[in-house]
Parts: structure tokens; sequence; C-alpha cells
DNA sequence: CATGGACCTGATCAC
DNA sequence: CACAGCAGGTCCATA
């Protein structure tokens, strides 16, 4: 089976996404309201909470808050109907940007699309089926690099609380009407801190590889915008030369941060669930299983990724 | 090229 | 409630 992407890729805005502007705060010191309405999958809990992304608290018992270019965010998923999701969303405004959380959440990409892919596969038809509404993110490439750095060997947890501390530590503070807040620190701020600074966040022997990938991106500005614009397997490559990423990370910084759908990163979770259903519970090794999942769900392959990830993860908790 | 052990730390789970 | 073994991998050293 090969995926192929719908004719839809590009970044336009589609007509099915309404935005309902509910307050334009007039008052500097009032966040700004609105709704976002969109007759694309998302389910918000299921999203922020699955692995890709590492800086979302639910704070109130439904409102999510993160910061996306930098900016607070604070939203909250609404019920309306089967076809159709309601996102109320809190910003400082300060806040410029449009089309900010359209772009986040690739809501410019048709996922009833790509679930019609899956429908030949019975194992992405039911993760499907079960995690509908889990979307791909498009985060800050550079935010993504030093995180899954961060991720080698640990636990969700462990990485929240890893990432949590360097930006508390390292991080801007920065002020909006919801009150402070840090942002993610930059390479070369990072690149000025210490091996041992960042062990006593709780690094580990990670601490060597954040320093030494924030020092090679520090003094190579362009390195990352350079990625963007390099086919796959040469991005990846790139990626690899770098302290701490092999190709599990490369991959993952690949997906989540330059939306490169192509990519297939294989941890234990996704190494475990494909050799259960597509290799009748026979050992792979990795880079055979990486090569497997571009081939066999082609240009969706990440998602697929993402989807079979929960699922496994999904078997394990029941 | 494939395999195997070391690497930090701490949330988790079996006594 | 204390404790051992393991975790969302990478790196380096050997065949």
């Amino acid at each position: 089976m090969s995926l192929t992407p719908s004719a839809n890729s590009s970044s336009e805005i589609p007509d099915s996404l309404k935005v309902i502007k509910l307050s334009s705060g007039h008052d500097a010191r009032d966040p700004v309201i609105f709704n976002i309405e969109s007759e694309e999958p998302l389910n918000l809990d299921i999203t922020l909470s699955s692995g890709q992304t590492f800086r979302w608290e639910k704070e109130d018992p439904d409102w999510w808050g993160g910061i996306i270019k930098g900016n607070r965010v604070f939203l909250r998923q609404v019920e309306i109907n089967k076809s159709a999701i309601r996102l109320e969303c809190k910003l400082s405004p300060s806040v410029k940007q449009t089309n900010l959380l359209e772009n986040y959440f690739n809501l410019n990409k048709n996922y009833t699309e790509i679930y019609s892919a899956f429908e030949g596969d019975p194992i992405l038809k039911l993760a499907a089926l079960k995690y509908r509404g889990l979307r791909l993110l498009a985060q800050d490439p550079w935010e993504m690099l030093i995180s899954f750095i961060l991720s080698s060997a640990s636990n969700i947890p462990r990485i929240r609380g890893n990432i949590k501390r360097m930006c508390e530590e390292f991080g801007d503070k920065k002020f909006d009407v919801f009150g402070e807040f840090h942002s993610f620190p930059s390479s070369s701020v990072l690149a000025s801190a210490s091996i041992d600074d960042f062990k006593s966040l709780g690094f580990g022997f990670r601490a060597s590889y954040v320093w030494e990938t924030s020092l090679k991106i520090a003094e190579d500005p362009g390195f990352l915008s350079k990625i963007a614009s390099l086919p796959y397997i040469e991005a990846k490559d790139e990626l690899c030369k770098l302290s701490g990423v092999g190709e599990k990370i490369a991959d993952c910084v690949l997906l989540f941060g330059f939306d490169r759908l192509e990519s297939f990163p294989v941890d234990t979770w996704i190494k475990k669930i494909v050799e259960r259903y597509y290799f009748d519970g026979r050992a792979i090794p990795v880079k055979k299983l990486a090569e497997f999942g571009r081939e066999q769900f082609g240009d969706y392959a990440g998602v697929a990724q993402q989807y079979l990830f929960e699922y496994a993860r999904g078997l394990e908790s029941e």
C-alpha cells in the first residue's frame, strides 16, 4: 500500500474553517477571545498529550496553556457535532500573527482523506477510529531538536521536567496579559551555558549532547533553514551529524519540526507494534523497520507512525 | 554493516 | 515504603 497526499497540501486555509471573533481586545489589558470552527477532525486532549510536544499544560479542567511562536495561548475544545469542531482561544492582544493556530494545528491538511487511505490497513483503521482527531503539529525546528535530544532513553514526565526547568533557567522572561512566562532558550544562550548547568537540570548524559548541538547551531545559524531546503535523505544525514542525534531523533525533528510526513521515527513502541502486526512477531532491526514504514505508508508514513505509536501505548495500558 | 555495553537520573513497580 | 531494573537512544568499540 502506498498512501498519496491530497491535492490540498497548500498552506491556504480551506473554506470549511471559520474564525469567529468574540472580543477584539479593545482594552490592551484584556485577552483576545475567539473561536475557530473547522470540519477537520481535531481532538485537543489526544493531540496535546501525544508525546510529539512537551510544554503544553492543562491548567483548568479543560483549558490547555501553551506557547506558539513565542506567544502564550490558551485553548479549550467544545463539541459542536460529529462533523465539526470548535476551538475556543484566548490570546494576548499583543499577538499580531495571523493564522497562528490554523498553521500550528495544520488545519489545511485533510485528515478525513488520510483516514480513507488508512482504511485498507486493519491496524491503522482501528487506530484512526480510536484516536480520531490526533493531528501532527507544526512546531519549531530548534525546539524539536533540543526536546528530542532530551527524549533519548528517557520518559515523558522526565522530559517535560527537563524542558520546563531549562526554559525557566535559560529562556527569556516574558510578560503578557496572563502574566509571566518563559520562552524556549536560543542556541546562543544554551551554548554559553555549561554542561554542568545542564546536569544540574537533570539532563544526565544528554547534557553534553545539548551543549555541543547548541554550540554547533549557534555557530552556524543557517543550519536549520538549510535542513528545510534539503531532500529527506540529505536532511536526515545532516541532522545525524549533530551530537545526540541518531536516526530516530532526526526523524522526529523532521516530522514534528519540518512537516516531513515521509519520515517514520522508530522507537521501542513502534518497534514492538510493527513487529507484532506486520512481521508476525519476528525481531527486525530498527533500521529495517524505518525503511519498511516509509515504503509501506508512503507519503503519510509520519501520520501512520503517530497513530501506531498511540495505539501501541494504548494496548500497554489496557 | 551488525552487535553489545555504557551512559545519568528518576518515575515506576515489585517486594 | 525502600529497591532494583528499566526507559521514547546515541555513541563507541569490537567482529
